[in-house]
DNA sequence: ATTCTAACGGCACTGCGTGCCATTCGGCAA
DNA sequence: TTGCCGAATGGCACGCAGTGCCGTTAGAAT
């Protein structure tokens, strides 16, 4: 007898492989249930839904990001912890490197699953946006919040797909990282906005020529 | 008789009164098409899904953000275009501000909703990106243009939804653009970084400073 | 060996979305 | 007027996703 845990990963094996065959379409939960050697009804007990058998552990990946945000110390720059909790996303997918390369693929032939998978990342960008809203308390915390968290989102989708897309080698998740991190240089991820950045850095600058006078 | 434009009307009309009276869930497409009185089956002539009953244009409004980025002089900065594409999508939303509020309210309160807006929205962020990578041609421009894109639709909607939230009233429109440009005070949206546009304007600054000394 | 619990799988049902086809309505030509 | 034609309609049946219900079974506990 199989356990909870072989069942699930027969499920997922065998809905990635019919996909991949038949089509996502042409395949149906009878299929898959069936491929794997349990019941339809079944199958509903372990997914939500059809879509779910590819994407299996976004509900444990939402919750792991959270716990970083959660378990953060407050004086931790939020450059630090914004770049800790992409890393963890990253975890997930290195995880398990053969179901998100086949992931991808799907993701980017499917209608319905490219859809779905906005809607997922979508997910991530909320739950960076909420923490970073209690790190920006001035009048603009609002829209930097949004806009920087999109930003970092956005930064990681591009690293990670080009990782997704040479195949997910090993040897790329170095780069992978170093790529997301990059982002960093970009935004203006500290508390004061671009243009206070830029103003007090003149200032220093002044502060200089003044003294050097 | 009423003509195509009419019936189509009445059932977006009978979609958000049902949709809003009944719950999401516990309207049937059966319920909108005998509201708006006509069938079933004419109901999907008219859209694709249930969902899509209340938000009509989302196609005809990516064609108009696309024919603004097509239309475009190539000298045109990237900022003003992007805002001008920005600004695009405030007029879908200002046509209808009735329907407008409606959705926004009804996407909140509905997860199958909240989730559809989302790839809804990433239709409009993949979008910008495509024409955004058109204008950066350096190593790092995937990267950039991902970013930038991000954090502009990222921009847009917190405005919109702040405009939205508030009920949709007219005077608030021009605050609501208004704040959408700002997005343009926290992003290297020229061709060069952050980094190099801080250290620019220092320059600008000082030669300004010795000028004056 | 018996009881208890959890998982399983079959069955029926609702509702979305689609293909097919007969009907109807308005215009247009003879 | 009469007959034809194309577009829009709506009814019907179908496949499939997802859910509630319930009888059955397997394995653990005692």
């Amino acid at each position: 007898m199989e356990g909870r845990a072989e069942v699930r990963r027969d499920l997922v094996t065998a809905a990635v492989e019919l996909f991949h065959n038949k089509g996502y379409e042409e395949t149906t939960v009878d299929d898959i249930a069936a491929t794997a050697g349990v019941g339809r009804r079944t199958f509903f007990r372990y997914f939500r839904s059809k879509e779910d058998a590819i994407s299996p552990d976004h509900e444990a990946g939402l919750a792991a990001v959270a716990e970083v945000f959660d378990g953060a110390q407050p004086g931790e720059p939020t450059g630090s912890l914004v770049l800790r909790a992409g890393e963890t996303v990253f975890d997930l997918y290195t995880d398990d490197p053969q179901l998100s390369v086949a992931r991808f693929r799907l993701t980017h032939e499917v209608p319905a699953l490219r859809d779905r998978e906005s809607a997922s990342v979508d997910h991530y960008r909320r739950l960076f946006i909420r923490h970073l809203k209690m790190r920006f308390t001035d009048d603009d915390g609002e829209l930097r919040a949004a806009v920087i968290g999109a930003a970092v989102v956005a930064a990681h989708n591009v690293a990670l797909r080009a990782w997704l897309a040479a195949g997910a080698p090993a040897e790329g998740i170095a780069a992978c990282r170093a790529r997301f991190r990059r982002v960093a240089d970009m935004l203006p991820v500290e508390t004061e906005s671009t243009l206070a950045l830029v103003t007090q850095r003149l200032e220093a600058a002044v502060e200089r020529l003044e003294g050097s006078a």
